[in-house]
DNA sequence: TATAAATACAACCATTTGGTTGTGCAAACT
DNA sequence: AGTTTGCACAACCAAATGGTTGTATTTATA
């Protein structure tokens, strides 16, 4: 975790090793993702046409499981993968968040170029 | 670049070794990110309340630079580092695209179920 | 029952990551 | 002119990343 004081807020930045900006940066497991998103599938069929060994595969899938992005369920001896998308809410609030601040720049500029220009 | 067939689909993936997935990837630059969308600031500036020395802080810039999350002019004997939010697209799109495939899904299945109950 | 399929586990390896310290150098302030 | 500030460059280091190969185990299938 890390904490500091920035702007005069208390900013409070929970660093898990494991989490979704994790998950997504590499291109191979965003492939993954985007695999599952179409619905469920198992190692096997997830491997389908990435050219890289099964436990490449497994490696990667291991660590999506540990980022919380995707579910695992034993099925006879597969196992299903399944994507779990809401996970993305948190990269798509942070993205918000970044774009929100850097609006805010402009509309305070707007205000004390509006505010010189009364006087 | 990373290029294969998926549900009828010619996929392709640019994938360079720095992109703004990887520029978000570590909570440390995503914090500088953050910083740098209130405005402008240069290294030494951007250091400050993060327990780090110096250089660490300035191996996060450069590698944000070559991802192209910022841009740096130099001022001086300083090195102003601003934020090019419009690169957070690039996120919000993949995140998007993923999310869509998701719901699709369900659509799927909901015009399966209807076209059984018709019979 | 033999074989194939799906996967787990382990060891190994090169490269990258995320940090450190030390040195040097030009720009700006006193 | 001397000192501080801002930063670049280099060397170093432990740990993580992203891959490999080999072996073993369990579950289906022919």
């Amino acid at each position: 975790m890390v904490v500091f004081i920035f702007d005069n807020h208390l900013v409070v930045f929970m660093v898990e090793r494991r989490d979704v900006f994790q998950a997504i940066a590499d291109p191979t497991r965003r492939i993954i993702i985007q695999k599952l998103s179409r619905g469920p599938l198992n190692i096997a069929q997830i491997g389908v046409d990435l050219e890289m060994s099964r436990q490449a595969i497994a490696k990667h899938i291991k660590i999506l499981n540990e980022c919380g992005m995707i579910s695992m369920t034993q099925k006879g001896r597969e196992q299903v993968c399944e994507a779990r998308i809401e996970r993305l809410e948190e990269v798509m609030d942070w993205v918000a968040k970044s774009r929100e601040l850097w609006s805010q720049r402009f509309e305070k500029l707007d205000r004390f170029l509006n505010e010189t220009k009364k006087r």
